[in-house]
DNA sequence: TCTCAAACGAGAATGATTCTCTTTTGAGAA
DNA sequence: TTCTCAAAAGAGAATCATTCTCGTTTGAGA
């Protein structure tokens, strides 16, 4: 475990908190900042979100809780993800798939669908965020409200498995 | 039902088709062409999402085909879905909803999402397409080929069911 | 510490999709 | 035209993701 060295902004004093209990804090308000009761369950689903970078489905964050909670029930996952998606703390990711999967939302993203490996990735390109704004704040689509535009972007990954070639 | 006038190519002769057995001789040659046997059952699948212009569930499908197959049972309809995707006559469209659309494949297009109304439709834009083509010809992604781009825009029809106001 | 609405646990229920196996049929061959 | 057989349809069970119900527990404010 990393031990990080934190400034307190209120004493000036220096501390070293581990990271676990660095991101404990961070989740613990995030879910306090959404009206959420902060519970043992919740916490741990927002971690194995939050620290899992691939775009995990209900079965797979519960294979991950169950490391320290052998015996939460499936139901109990889906609970805390609804909630989760109601507040707007993770948002769904639909594939063509027949499951479900769940990103934790940080910063505006798109995602990239492998055909070959089923993998998403998200994809972060200011860039492209700004021209899709720019092109839909001059051309407005009659009777339609934007709030939200995802590009998905479908196709392979070349030479992953092999990257010397 | 409409009857459409068409000249024949080899007598010179003119016809009157209805436009139903017209369409008909386009779905058998859509599916002939993809080497998917012609049977009543794929042709009325295929009728009815060339002609609901929503995006139709497979639940759907299967109450307009029981107008002319009363019998024809459920999981006939996503072997039939599934043949059809596969060979890419229509593509399964992704919602945040635990049930998939289907939609016949024509020209390139994206999708409006109303979050009010659960509605999607099709979205034509060459502008755009050409856009999103010449930025990701030149800026290109790393070990990722691309496929196909879709654009999902999410939001709210406005006035849509008072247009007078 | 007390209280209670909210969350959890357990497991049944639902609903979409797939699978298995038997019967039927489209389409090319004879 | 009839024959043949792989492929498709029919029937219905099975599977899998997700939701629901209800009794028990608990977080968090009073």
């Amino acid at each position: 475990m990393e031990n990080i060295c934190y400034i307190c902004l209120d004493t000036g004093n220096t501390h070293l908190i581990s990271e676990k209990i660095m991101a404990n804090r961070e989740i613990i308000k995030i879910l306090s900042d959404h009206n959420l009761k902060v519970t043992p369950q919740r916490t741990a689903v927002l971690e194995v979100i939050m620290g899992l970078e691939n775009h995990p489905t209900a079965e797979t964050i519960l294979d991950y809780l169950r490391l320290n909670y052998p015996h939460v029930p499936i139901g109990t996952i889906y609970k805390i993800l609804r909630a989760f998606a109601e507040k707007g703390i993770i948002k769904k990711v639909t594939t063509d798939e027949y499951q479900m999967r769940y990103d934790a939302v940080q910063e505006k993203h798109h995602h990239l669908y492998c055909t070959d490996s089923d993998k998403i990735e998200d994809f972060y390109d200011n860039q492209l965020n700004m021209i899709l704004e720019n092109y839909f704040r001059d051309k407005k689509i009659p009777n339609f409200e934007i709030k939200d535009i995802k590009v998905q972007i479908i196709g392979n990954y070349t030479n992953k498995e092999n990257p010397d070639k």
